[in-house]
RNA sequence: GCUCCCUUCGUCUAGCGGUUAGGACGCGGCCCUCUCAAGGCUGAAACACGAGUUCGAUUCUCGUAGGGAGCGCCA
């Protein structure tokens, strides 16, 4: 769309000043969640505006761009629901119109060829280091006469020499730098394959975008692009640039805090949802309010509000986002997340609970889906061997009458709902003439093999009427085998 | 080295000249309790430092310190 006819569509646009943003990461990895957060920010930023909301990825790093890596992030928007009203555009599809544009700086002499060597730079670069001068290049072919022999040059771009930039970034305010600072950057490689800075202005301007939210790693390019799309002849956009997230530790993320992928958070048994709240809630606030939908976050979201400082993930506030999604979304919706860690653990559920009962009960005990699942393989497999010392403390003679009473009144229990089996552990309790706790924790383990579970109601429940009795009988033969080995 | 940016509890944050500096996660205690949780109540915990401006600074200004980013024929 974007490919042939630029200049028709800019005019079409023109007249209609709607809120456009974009994000446009580099495929050279998976999405990770500082990009998340980003991506989140312009996608609130559009849908809040009624805007429109772009994808665009930029590949102009033939090197380091991977079709793995496209797809990771493709994954990753449509995992967190960030859905995009266009694109994806790659920037390889737009070599003509960059090189076009390359040409037209080169005609109204905005631009040049230089042909210094890597060499070269690289000595002027140690030099000026050196002489403790910010490093940049020197202008050595701005007005050359006569272009060297064999040499095949690079384009650089006509940097204004004097006067200041000034913008007024949305969440940094006013920042200004002197065009002394700025030096002519390289447009155009050797082989005419356009840089970043080149191309993410040409996009910018040709897809209209109106706000540019990107991480403010790129402040100090902000400068020399809007210099850029002063020679186009183009009005810059507004720039926003929020702060990075940094790692548990506060150090800058990094492979080493494991899951810095966004994919990796589905892994580990995260909720989008959750994911989502924690990361609107990085670096912006509405007073005091903790839980925000993505409808509220749209209403509720100003990129102006977002502060300025960087801020560290912390994977306990996320836990708990994460466990108050679970108890509170509708379980349905929870158990077709739950099913994928099912599957990952490979736990057939065909025999056992309803994953939305399995939700009901386990939400409030366990901080993530994946561990949701672990401790629920016991609903449909059984357990393959006793805690020892669960049974050493909770299966003793003691229990022999307890657990023979229950099985009993089990047997011929047909009403299998949490309130009916509550009644029957309470009169087995009141028969006996015993607490609460003598029933139901050698019942416990006789279920789970563990002294750890659900309510005693709620995990006869979701075991079943005929594993539960298999259980207790295997609780009573252990007894029996250990009053015989005394 | 140079340029730009940042600085409220451990962490995420509220605050927008006068507050007992509020909330959340986490942590401690108590309650509840069949285990583990969840829940309720409760406690400890912060304005980096120094000058100004002002009747009064967490809030405004300037320094200092600390931190970050950038200075690529990477994005």
């Amino acid at each position: 769309m974007y490919n042939s006819r630029p200049v028709e569509l800019i005019l079409s646009n023109l007249f209609v000043m709607t809120i456009k943003t974009r994000f446009a990461p580099s495929p050279t990895g998976f999405l990770h969640v500082g990009g998340a957060r980003t991506a989140l920010f312009c996608y609130l930023q559009a849908r809040a505006a009624g805007g429109v909301f772009v994808l665009r990825i930029e590949d102009t790093d033939l090197e380091r761009s991977t079709p793995e890596s496209v797809q990771a992030i493709l994954d990753g928007m449509e995992w967190l629901g960030l859905d995009y009203d266009e694109g994806p555009y790659y920037q390889t599809d737009r070599f003509a119109r960059y090189a076009e544009l390359t040409q037209q700086l080169l005609d109204e002499d905005k631009a040049y060829y230089c042909y210094c060597s890597k060499d070269r730079l690289e000595k002027l670069r140690e030099q000026q280091m050196k002489e403790g001068i910010k490093p940049r290049y020197d202008g050595r072919c701005r007005h050359l006469e006569t272009a060297p022999e064999g040499i095949k040059p690079v384009v650089r771009f006509r940097n204004p020499q004097t006067g200041d930039v000034v913008f007024d970034d949305l969440v940094r305010g006013r920042i200004s730098i002197s065009n002394e600072e700025l030096d002519d950057l390289i447009i155009a490689r050797p082989d005419g394959s356009p840089t970043y800075n080149f191309t993410v202005v040409v996009d910018d301007m040709d897809m209209q975008i109106s706000q540019v939210i990107r991480g403010d790693d790129h402040i100090n390019n902000t400068p020399r692009q809007i210099n850029i799309y002063r020679a186009l002849g183009a009005e810059p956009p507004v720039f926003a640039h929020v702060p990075m997230i940094l790692g548990d530790d506060g150090a800058r993320l990094s492979k080493r805090h494991g899951a810095v992928g966004v994919m990796q958070y589905r892994d580990d048994g995260y909720l989008p949802q959750a994911l989502l709240n924690y990361l609107v809630r990085l670096g912006w606030s509405h007073g005091d309010q903790e839980v925000f939908s993505v409808a509220e976050m749209i209403d509720l979201f100003d990129i102006r509000d977002v502060n300025r400082k960087a801020s560290a993930f912390n994977t306990d506030k996320l836990d708990w986002l994460n466990q108050h999604y679970m108890k509170t979304l509708p379980a349905g919706e929870v158990a077709r997340h739950l099913e994928w860690h099912f599957n990952d653990q490979r736990i057939d559920t065909s025999n056992g609970p309803s994953l939305e009962d399995i939700v009901s009960v386990q939400s409030e005990r366990v901080k993530t889906l994946k561990e949701m699942a672990s401790q629920s393989r016991v609903f449909f497999e059984g357990y393959q061997e006793l805690d020892e010392n669960a049974a050493k403390k909770h299966l003793r003679p003691v229990a022999q009458r307890p657990l023979e009473l229950l099985l009993e009144k089990l047997e011929a229990q047909d009403d299998w709902t949490p309130d009916a089996l509550n009644g029957v552990i309470n009169a087995v309790a009141a028969e006996l003439d015993v607490g609460m706790g003598k029933v139901a924790q050698p019942l416990r383990v006789a279920l789970t093999g563990s002294g750890v579970s659900p309510s005693i109601d709620k995990t006869l429940w979701l075991m079943g009427k005929q594993r539960s009795i298999e259980g207790i009988k295997k609780a009573l033969a252990y007894i029996a085998a250990r009053v015989a080995a005394m």
